[in-house]
DNA sequence: TTGACAACATACCGAGTAGTATGTTTTCGT
DNA sequence: ACGAAAACATACTACTCGGTATGTTGTCAA
């Protein structure tokens, strides 16, 4: 099923630096904080300074963990990609019809982004960096292989997309732009949705019952709402 | 049809700045290079020099036309809003069936938005600039402003689309997700399309048309293949 | 001609910031 | 216990940028 061109081998290897140095509680902590920050102020606004007001730590902490603000922003992007890699991985390996797994994916997918908003905030702004040009000759390759990474996700999509396709005998013209807009829709919340403080794991079964419906549908396939409702229910239950 | 409660009188007269006071050319050129620099670099790293360089002027002279650099970015963000109104309020107000209206109205979106692409970008940024917090009272009273464009204008297709619903009976339990999925599809392009060199009309058309196609069917809708192209044919002769 | 105003250009200031250099404390292997 | 390295904190520098104050040039009505 996924036969097709797939020899990259996706790393879901526990968090490490580029350098292959593991991640300590304090890294973990500055990756958070700077997550919030670069989400409620974008990366050009927010300074160091910042990030260390949100921990009551100082610049000079965070300059002893990470080299220079845009690695300190490359890192929040990596991790952001690999909860997505983390939450989706297992469904896409998993059994079942193409269309279950396909929606198990997009259930999982949904979830991870209303759940950590920050994260997938900073996820968009480094698309917007790399359609723009980081600086540094460095910088330009880890930023390379970070989109890469981003591209690799939505192969991920793209391959039960077509899979389903395949299975359902869909006419999909072009499976690379139906998988961006197949996520489009789904990466919609991070422009709207705010979490209501009470209910609000009910609230997200909710939304991501519709978005993903809207956009099976959109593909030309169809999954009974009871049916969605059930897979729903096991996928939280993961959690 | 859009009966419904929408006293809001959408304001498509010419364009002007907040105090009624005309556009000069020489504003518009400013707004243009804004716009191209917003687009390249975002809001917080583009500074006003860079804005001036890019026009071969002088700080001097954009602070002449524009009393704030928040100033310049809101009236940047207002013409594009003006010219997504522009392209899309006559299909909205037009003859036809809903659905046929509908599709009008998104073929002239995602045309005008892979046509106008910096302008779009700086309303996300926009919209982006919202959830966070602008500084001063005075400029959140125009953001908010804004923002209620933007919503004017998103009220204007999720109106379309519970035409369309009515008028198939179409299943859509929440009009305004599904508004704000069906949007996201068609606006999906501005984080990924540049125009090629030779042929980009062609190429626009043919994303165009596998857009609406997906953000109609995904809201249950289908529109033949040809109608959509001879459609399409019609909205590219009125340009 | 002139004076008044618009349309710029130039010079400058103060606030903020990325990054560094260096000092201080805590941890930890031996 | 102790020395060394890690884990911070503090102080400082060089620089950028938004905004303003002021100077210069063109325009045009009276």
């Amino acid at each position: 099923m996924n036969s097709a061109a797939s020899p990259k081998k996706l790393k879901i290897q526990p968090h490490c630096l580029p350098d292959g140095s593991a991640v300590t509680d304090a890294q973990r902590e500055i990756l958070s904080a700077a997550a919030d920050c670069f989400e409620d102020q974008g990366f050009a606004a927010t300074s160091i300074d910042d990030v260390a007001r949100r921990l009551s730590a100082t610049k000079g902490m965070i300059y002893h963990h990470f080299r220079s603000k845009t690695d300190l922003f490359f890192e929040v992007y990596r991790r952001g990609m690999e909860l997505n890699f983390a939450a989706v991985h297992p469904y896409a390996e998993g059994t079942g019809t193409a269309l279950v797994r396909l929606t198990k994916m997009s259930i999982a997918h949904s979830i991870v982004l209303m759940e950590e908003q920050a994260f997938q905030r900073v996820l968009m702004q480094g698309v917007l960096m790399h359609q723009q040009g980081a600086t540094t000759a460095a910088q330009r390759e880890t930023l390379e292989e970070l989109i890469d990474n981003r591209n690799a996700y939505e192969a991920v999509f793209r391959e039960a997309i077509e899979a389903t396709g395949d299975e359902l005998n869909l006419d999909i013209a072009d499976s690379s732009l139906a998988s961006k807009s197949y996520l489009a829709v789904l990466n919609s919340t991070v422009n709207w949705y705010t979490p209501r403080e009470k209910d609000s794991e009910h609230e997200r079964m909710a939304i991501t019952c519709d978005l993903v419906a809207f956009a099976l549908r959109g593909i030309g396939a169809e999954m009974p709402h009871e049916d969605l409702i059930r897979l729903e229910k096991t996928e939280i239950g993961k959690e």
